[in-house]
DNA sequence: CCAAATATTTAGCCAACGCTAAATTAGCCA
DNA sequence: TGGCTAATTTAGCGTTGGCTAAATATTTGG
């Protein structure tokens, strides 16, 4: 109920840095301006220029030259940001026939457009769904989240059985990828050999063994658990 | 496929100009600057700045003084914006819940952010209505529409009938009333009586009688058809 | 421990869009 | 037709939120 918590009075812009900044450090460390300009696409100077106003807006708070931490009221916001594209994309996939691939620029406009009251009825049609397609967590309207804890493809051991949880929703090749794959939250994978020097490793899902490379196993998150 | 066609360049202003300039005169007669002004709420001299601007990118034109005209370009961008916002209002209404008194501000923000593509799969998912939940017709995708001719219930003669087709959807307050006297879209009147210099008139629906004040019964459009 | 590389901030600029106050034009009426 | 009123535009300004170039602080490697 401060004044800073006033939604609404958020621009587009703002929701989007205080988005980026909780990306950035979902557990409160600083940021720096640097990682900021270079998720949002933005020239530094403008992320701190941005950054002062939040400040003054007591959203963040910044020392100079050190980084920058959202406040309780910062986090709200952002969290705020979270659920809705969270919630957006589920629904989107649900009911209007997107693909996981396709949902991320979609949400992104969306979400700063949707009222409390639709986001709230989306989620109710949804029937307050945990995660979004792509194993996201989605923070409850009171701004609670648990991350659920997963380690890369990547890390675990050859030979594991694991499954597969949660992929970053970014890129759409690489999401339209591992579907081709059938590497998508849900299914049971086996690491089947790790080449050294972040060489490939080879993983079996579905009975079919695939070579993938470090940087996709990095970003395909499982958690033990075989069933 | 003209640079001034492409979407996405276009503002949010830049859009609620040419819906506004689309709404005071959909056949292309000139609309005036205050006219303009007092529909998006804005000073007189903010609108002939942003009608420079607009004429500048080829979506208008304006004769100082005289007023100003959608040009093609213009219009479907004009006719686009009210088809989104009338098939996100059908939308919300079949399936989130949304009553025909509150869908308007939703859709207003909304129909900044949808694409193309939501646009279309929520026109699939309705079954591509013609007509929105306030009776106003949605323009089709080739930016073609027909508006169906009504006259305001304030005009049709004593013992007539007529059915109701279309209820402006700006008031929700007006919406609430109307709803609670059964007045909405597809329902059959007769008008029972009308008191001379402006009064109120006196009308049947569903078997009950209703006074309404002059200036509702200007804004109910009705079509004669009785059943 | 100092210098070079890197990160960050400051300075100064621009475009979009809003505003008020003042000037101008149009339209009307005597 | 001349002037009054109302509509419209021009002038000048403010805020948001970008940018580049230049200054400054921090970090790191020799």
């Amino acid at each position: 109920m401060s004044p800073t918590t006033d939604h609404d009075t958020l621009t587009r812009s703002v929701e989007d840095y205080l988005k980026a900044i909780y990306r950035l450090s979902p557990e409160g460390r600083p940021a720096s301006t640097s990682d900021i300009a270079h998720l949002l696409e933005l020239s530094a100077p403008s992320v701190t220029g941005m950054v002062k106003r939040l400040s003054e807006l007591g959203l963040l708070e910044h020392i100079p030259y050190k980084g920058v931490q959202l406040t309780p009221a910062g986090r709200r916001a952002a969290l705020r940001m979270v659920r809705r594209h969270r919630l957006i994309e589920a629904y989107l996939v649900r009911f209007l026939g997107y693909g996981w691939d396709t949902v991320h620029a979609e949400a992104e406009r969306l979400e700063h457009a949707v009222s409390d009251t639709l986001a709230e009825r989306m989620a109710a049609a949804l029937g307050h769904p945990a995660v979004d397609p792509h194993g996201d967590p989605i923070p409850a309207a009171d701004g609670s989240i648990h991350e659920l804890a997963c380690t890369p493809l990547a890390a675990i051991a050859v030979g594991q059985t694991a499954e597969i949880r949660r992929v970053d929703e970014r890129d759409s090749e690489r999401l339209r990828y591992l579907a081709a794959l059938g590497l998508v939250p849900g299914v049971v994978v086996t690491l089947l050999d790790r080449q050294p020097f972040g060489g490939p490793v080879t993983v079996e899902a579905r009975g079919e063994p695939h070579v993938i490379g470090p940087e996709l196993a990095q970003v395909v998150l499982v958690s033990e658990g075989a069933p």
